[in-house]
RNA sequence: GUGGCUAUAGUGUAGUGGUUAGCACAACAGACUGUGGCUCUGUUUGUACGGGUUCGAAUCCCGUUAGCCACCCCA
């Protein structure tokens, strides 16, 4: 006996059966897209891995200890992607997308990798549909890109998704604030709990994320970045919330909400749904305005956001309704004769667009039609010997239990059904 | 990455050291010799993997793998 194969930790398959919610959902989003002038752009899974480091961040975790890094056969240092803004920015700039674009609004769906201790909502290949808007310092901009991603959790009957936005303002502000967080905090460190101890120096920002009672009490008193921001970001976020208003979006403001990736800027947000567990968030975003010149490009603002497919499936798996095809006549064959009849007709109905199955090498009738039955096709065509002794076929509509003998030469004629 | 829980046919489960591992659903076949759904009958399929303890292990112990939960992180 050789081993069992079996997918790799954290990997899993999406199978025949949950596909059409998958589809469902991409559908939604490609049609949204379009609705809201993004173009499609696909980049490759692997990188090469300084594009991440320089992006997300020597620093962060994701980098450090969740990529799937190596090197290939010409020593190059190269990776799994682990997220898809970076190499978006990266296409952007190299195809010089600046230029041949008049608007560059462009998406992306996909796998991406982190390796990461799996959980449900949490794998190591995971699903992202994502959006980049590039070019537009406008907080409206802000708005369309949130928008869209509403739009897209309505379509998937995920409207109690909630969105919680914060800003974290410009890169000086960020500088800034932690500055002053560091300051502020620096009495209370010791009744930090032990990760936070090691976010105060490393990525201070972050200790807003714990949820460590007495760390939360701490932090309760502490500065909050929204409080910091220069008079240009603060009107850029006051602007933003009129403008989520103004089209209808609710929200919460975040005080606490801070983002992973070392490369967002200003606005920030995340969607969380309460049909997911610990691991919460089904979307999140924001600004990024320094990361393109950050990777070699002129200063150029943007923003954009990731679905995570994953948990949106989770969420949303009792909700979503895909319409189911119907297979529209299935051949029952009785005999060699019957068999080589039926690869033709199959041939000449496909070649009409009519959805048929049948299952050759000639079972009893009875076995067929509970197949046809369990496949819930709307009609059978039954062809053994005695129908091609008679030069007839027996069609039977599996809903009325109406039974008609056609001739055979006419059994691909859909109108005489 | 840390800690914990779990693993029995395709699915959901029973079985707390005793011999044929039980049940339900599903699947397949038959009753109905060429006609589906209902009913009845029958059949197939399982102790995650590897060690150990024991006369005897699904059951106890160790390891591995995987999943789940929380943390961490994040979509």
């Amino acid at each position: 006996m050789t081993k069992k194969l079996a997918a790799l930790k954290g990997m899993r398959d999406i199978l025949p059966y949950d596909i059409g919610k998958w589809r469902y959902a991409e559908e939604a989003a490609r049609k949204l897209f379009a609705n809201f002038g993004y173009a499609e752009i696909r980049t490759p899974i692997l990188e090469e891995t300084a594009l991440f480091t320089r992006s997300i961040g020597e620093g962060t975790e994701i980098v450090q200890k969740q990529m799937f890094s190596f090197k290939d056969r010409g020593e190059r240092d190269i990776a799994l992607r682990p997220e898809g803004t970076a190499p978006v920015v990266r296409a952007y700039l190299e195809n010089g997308l600046d230029m041949k674009m008049p608007i560059c609004k462009l998406f992306y769906i996909g796998p991406m990798f982190r390796s990461e201790r799996p959980q449900a909502g949490r794998s190591r290949q995971f699903y992202q549909i994502g959006v980049e808007s590039i070019g537009f310092n406008s907080p409206q901009a802000d708005v369309d890109v949130i928008a869209v991603m509403m739009k897209l959790f309505e379509a998937c009957s995920l409207e109690d998704a909630e969105l919680n936005i914060n800003s974290l303002g410009c890169e000086k502000d960020k500088k800034h604030f932690e500055q002053i967080l560091k300051e502020a905090l620096a009495a209370d460190v010791k009744r930090l709990c032990e990760d936070c101890k090691k976010r105060y120096d490393k990525n201070i920002l972050r200790i807003f994320d714990c949820k460590n009672e007495t760390c939360r009490a701490v932090l309760h008193a502490a500065p909050k970045v929204a409080e910091h921001l220069c008079p240009e970001c603060r009107m850029h976020f006051e602007k933003v919330r009129e403008g989520l208003t103004a089209v209808g979006i609710k929200y919460r403001v975040e005080p606490f909400l801070v983002r992973g990736l070392d490369y967002y800027t200003g606005t920030v947000f995340e969607v969380t749904h309460k049909n997911l567990g610990s691991q919460d968030a089904v979307a999140a975003g924001g600004r990024y305005d320094g990361l393109i010149q950050e990777l070699g490009g002129e200063p150029t603002p943007a923003c954009g956001f990731a679905v995570g497919l994953d948990r949106l499936m989770l969420a949303a798996a009792d909700r979503i309704k895909p319409q189911e095809t119907r297979i529209e006549v299935f051949l029952a064959l009785l005999g060699e004769e019957a068999d080589k009849l039926g690869i033709k007709l199959l041939k000449e109905l496909r070649g009409k667009g009519v959805l048929c199955e049948t299952c050759f090498g000639a079972k009893s009738l009875k076995s067929q039609m509970r197949l046809a039955d369990r496949l819930k096709v709307k009609r059978v065509l039954i062809i053994g010997e005695d129908e091609i002794a008679k030069d007839i076929a027996v069609l039977r509509d599996m809903d009325t239990k109406e039974q008609k003998e056609i001739k055979l030469k006419d059994a691909a004629d859909t109108h005489l059904w």
